[in-house]
DNA sequence: CGCGACGTTGATTTGCCTCAACGATTGTGG
DNA sequence: CCACAATCGTTGAGGCAAATCAACGTCGCG
């Protein structure tokens, strides 16, 4: 176990960021799952227009990455930056995979991890369609319940969706 | 690796299934993942109106769950059941568990599974944001170019989130 | 101080829904 | 084998949620 840590200490690079800093462009190959230890990251694309989507906000102790990208060994389609001053752990693909071999219970973790986070995409992707933005906003609530009050309206309404105006109008009643 | 596929082979149950039979009900506890060998099954729920969204096909050679129940172990939301008569093999989640243990392998196996349907999850509740339904039935069709041609329009219209009116109207300019 | 990001408010437009009516197809029981 | 019901696709009129565009005030920051 304490060795485990050690082999896994020994890949991942820590880094502090702070806000605004990019991780990853749009058509960057992705190298590096990211562990967030200390304040906040987000990894959004942008459409034809220059409207922002918001796929995730990662505040302490959650994972951020793209997926796509580091899947597929293709250039994404996302931004990663950072919302507020972050201090980070890099995990390497490619030294993930090597160690992978070596410890067992890391397939583990990390298909946990997928699960769990499928489970959440799954649901989020029929709540797109079928919730309107007042609940959205509200499934936004009590998924971030830290994030709420501390992040600017205009990203919360790139995550759940809609203009910056409407949401505005939307929560004057 | 002839002694893991028959050690699989001794825990999943074969079935045939015919059009309409339901696997799985709201409010059920999902202890099986499916395979489809032949045929096709979806998974949907069911909002207040009695409004159908379909979260996935299952044509031959897909797994189909309901993610949230398997993983949580809590009665799930989704409805799965047959829409073209079908040949199935149900893996019970407990024993998965245990052949965990005896074939790591099965861990990469379905972390890779749970990592793609990720991939495709994560991408799809964006795009179920910023598209519109014109652009979402054309990604329909891509992902399942088998099924458009011999699934009716109400299906189409319950995966994309429209109505069939407005589905109909669509096609026909 | 001045500039750029942000939130607000109003007028107008639009994509999609609702409800209703109707024909065509399917399937089912007598 | 027919009759009838159920399901499906189509079309039209009207409505609503959310977008668009524009103008304006506020604040934090270089």
């Amino acid at each position: 176990m304490e060795e485990e840590i050690e082999q896994l200490l020994a890949i991942v690079k820590f880094k502090r960021v702070k806000k605004k800093q990019y991780l990853l462009l749009e058509g960057d190959i992705s190298r590096y799952a990211i562990f967030v230890a200390s304040g906040c990251l987000r990894s959004y694309c942008v459409d034809e227009n220059g409207f922002q989507y918001i796929q995730q906000f990662a505040p302490e102790g959650w994972w951020i990455g793209d997926m796509y990208s580091l899947v597929t060994g293709n250039p994404g389609h996302l931004y990663i930056d950072v919302v507020f001053d972050a201090e980070i752990f890099m995990l390497p693909k490619v030294e993930l995979h090597r160690l992978y071999k070596e410890i067992p219970k890391l397939n583990v973790y990390f298909r946990v991890l997928a699960e769990n986070a499928l489970v959440y995409y799954q649901s989020r992707s029929m709540e797109n369609l079928r919730l309107a933005a007042k609940e959205r906003y509200e499934k936004f609530c009590s998924r971030y319940p830290t994030l709420i009050d501390c992040l600017p309206q205009k990203q919360v309404a790139a995550y759940i969706g809609v203009t910056p105006e409407f949401l505005s109008k939307m929560l004057n009643q």
